[in-house]
DNA sequence: GTTTTAAATTTGTAGGACAATTACTGAGAA
DNA sequence: TTCTCAGTAATTGTCCTACAAATTTAAAAC
């Protein structure tokens, strides 16, 4: 039983596509990290069709199927003679939950993504703790209690920060707004960067539990404003934070 | 000149998936459109890959390709042997910009989509107006202001809600925050299920030109705090109004 | 030098063949 | 009857070849 409360706090591994598994799903996935990750700059050109079947080793059938569920995420953009290029940033559907996860945690290039996806997060969730402490059905509220006393160093950074994504993702799923609901992909995103860099930073967790307590507690009791008055605190010390941690790599 | 102005504040008429013009993306928006409008029940086994290809008059590959599109969107999910099934709404990627274009703007299913887009746009962009004030540049300014004022009733209703999109995309856009910036597809679906039932509320344009020009000011004049309070003001109104409209679509 | 024409190249579409997987069928046993 | 298990059939997955369409590049004509 122990064992599986601790399952239950994991981070998910992989938030996939629903392609399914195979040389397709694979191909995107290649293809997809190596956009993402900026190996190929705006506006580049992609290897011609025939070149990726020879260095992936699959068919054209299977490279032309993945290609085109890259452009439906805005990631490339093809054209006859010419061949499949990098679109433009400002094109890539930043919230489609592939493309948010395609980036490079370690990458510094991802520190801007992470610093606006906190500022979007200080926007939407202090809204979201207050809905949920109005909509949220007896078992979602045990969930976000459950989860923000799961948050302590004890158990390892892994599944203290997935007791953190599962304790924000029912908030935003109690919410009872579908949309406000998907935007647990960008917190995912969040906590991976976090993940992936939380070894350099000093723990404070004895403080972020009794934030997330807290929170879990205001929205327990249905007091919405008090929800999201300290959802509101708890981010704000979150930014801080997270600031401070983007500026020192840019500062390397 | 007049006439380049004009077509400046129009709604676009697609925002596009960025797959070329030919047989993929038509079949694309087919299916997708079918999907969205309801056509096929969650769950429900779509057409195989053979009959698609007689109905549509299409080859296998252009159905297989287009059909992974919108796996890789969430709508569907395919296993061997099976066919290609609907997905739980949950797992719809619904700020896919395509995806949020596919909805039927006249079904009164979409009128909960509606309701809950509505009550996101209250909480993201009195911020993003606040932090437009900051961050806008001369042209933006320049942009949300006479968008703003180019709100009137005499244009007819097309260019009025194209003046509309223009204002709210462009503070999203003056924002800075690009993920804040991609939620303009949003406000785009919304318009657009505005424009298809705006024949039948009452017109309050004095009152929504007046508001507009407003926020603009207040953003043109850098006072963050004075375009977060109008922003919210004007959409809480505007709120009030959607919420008539939606009980009225479901009262009939 | 400019314009027009031709050629080469790259993706787009079509269609056939087989592999892999899994739902379904039916026979046999309990 | 009901359950088990093997076999069969059906559907998508992958590979392949051929040709069409478009567009850049190069050549040619003026």
């Amino acid at each position: 039983m122990d064992n599986k409360k601790r399952n239950f706090f994991e981070l998910p591994d992989k938030v996939l596509t629903s392609l399914p598994t195979g040389a397709v799903k694979d191909t995107v996935e290649h293809l997809g990290k190596k956009i993402a990750h900026g190996d190929y700059a705006t506006g580049a050109i992609l290897p011609r069709e025939d070149e990726l079947v020879e260095s992936l080793g699959v068919s054209r059938t299977v490279v032309r199927e993945a290609i085109k569920v890259l452009c439906g995420k805005g990631l490339i953009r093809t054209a006859r003679r010419y061949g499949s290029r990098v679109c433009p940033f400002d094109d890539w559907n930043l919230l489609d939950p592939d493309v948010i996860r395609w980036h490079d945690p370690e990458s510094p290039q991802t520190a801007r993504i992470y610093a606006e996806a906190t500022d979007l997060r200080l926007i939407f969730e202090p809204e979201a703790a207050a809905l949920a402490a109005v909509n949220a059905n007896r078992n979602q509220r045990d969930t976000i209690l459950a989860a923000a006393r799961a948050i302590h160093p004890l158990d390892g950074r892994a599944s203290m920060i997935g007791a953190d994504y599962m304790f924000h993702a029912t908030i935003l799923q109690a919410s009872g707004n579908q949309m406000l609901s998907q935007l647990q992909n960008l917190i995912y995103a969040v906590m991976l960067f976090s993940y992936a860099t939380s070894l350099k930073t000093p723990p404070e967790e004895k403080v972020a539990r009794r934030n997330h307590v807290g929170v879990a507690e205001a929205i327990d009791s249905g007091d919405a404003e008090l929800a999201r008055g300290r959802m509101k605190d708890m981010l704000v010390l979150n930014k801080a934070m997270a600031d401070k941690l983007v500026a020192s790599m840019f500062q390397e």
